[in-house]
DNA sequence: CTCCGGATCCTCT
DNA sequence: GAGGATCCGGAGG
């Protein structure tokens, strides 16, 4: 039992006041756990994306939402490490950052997938339209979902009271990476293999790249006009 | 102020 | 496999 001890309390932050992308494959196997008025949800990260901010030149990243700076909805991101960030999309989904990196930089790890490791009952009331356990939490917004997360609590402290972060006791297992998803444009590319998952997981989100929606009012695509559709 | 389109999920075919 | 749902952040006039 000499192990060197797990990160936890402030030696947590400061391990998560790291870099996004190196710090993704350490974070998988984590257990984030959240508990409300109704009861208690914890999940086990199997699958997230790191987004950085307009700091690192050398790297810009057209994909995340600091990528022109800071705003009230993104202010978390520039904040202290092990916070959270969340946000709505779509107009009905909220999905969930942890926040990396050292404060005044923008950095973060977006929680794609996981499963649920306790509150599975809780977990299903909030996801009646899952299907099975492993869906519960197979996409942002499902997690996000699950865990009972919305806008009210971005910016909170996911290292204390009503939150929990554990890391795992063991790495976690095999870690395969690839480009992000839903992201449009460059910032999508496998130029930005920034997605990171544990391989084989059944929990791992089973995605389609986002379609291009058709704009109001637009004229008829002209024929030849290929569109991508990768996946 | 108006407009565009998204780090998505679900249902129906 | 395709389309709809349904808000709001951010940019531009």
């Amino acid at each position: 039992m000499n192990q060197s001890p797990l990160p936890a309390g402030p030696q947590l932050r400061e391990f998560l006041s790291g870099d996004a992308r190196e710090l993704a494959p350490l974070l998988l196997g984590a257990v984030l756990t959240h508990e409300s008025r109704d009861g208690v949800v914890s999940v086990r990260l199997t699958e997230v994306e790191a987004y950085l901010g307009p700091e690192d030149s050398l790297h810009p990243d057209p994909g995340s939402h600091t990528y022109r700076g800071p705003t009230p909805r993104n202010a978390p991101m520039f904040g202290p490490a092990g916070h959270l960030y969340v946000y709505f999309t779509y107009g009905m989904h909220h999905c969930t950052n942890i926040v990396c990196g050292p404060e005044g930089v923008a950095s973060a790890l977006l929680l794609r997938a996981g499963e649920i490791v306790d509150g599975l009952g809780l977990a299903q009331l909030r996801r009646p339209t899952s299907k099975s356990p492993a869906d519960l939490a197979s996409g942002p917004a499902r997690l996000a979902k699950a865990l009972g997360l919305t806008t009210a609590d971005s910016g909170r402290d996911a290292l204390a009271p009503p939150f929990a972060l554990e890391l795992p006791s063991v790495p976690a297992g095999p870690v395969s990476s690839g480009p992000r998803v839903g992201v449009a444009g460059a910032g999508g590319s496998e130029q930005y293999a920034w997605r990171f998952w544990l391989t084989g997981e059944p929990t791992v989100s089973q995605y389609k790249a986002a379609k291009p929606r058709a704009r109001r009012q637009a004229a008829a695509a002209p024929p030849g006009t290929a569109t991508f559709d990768q996946r």
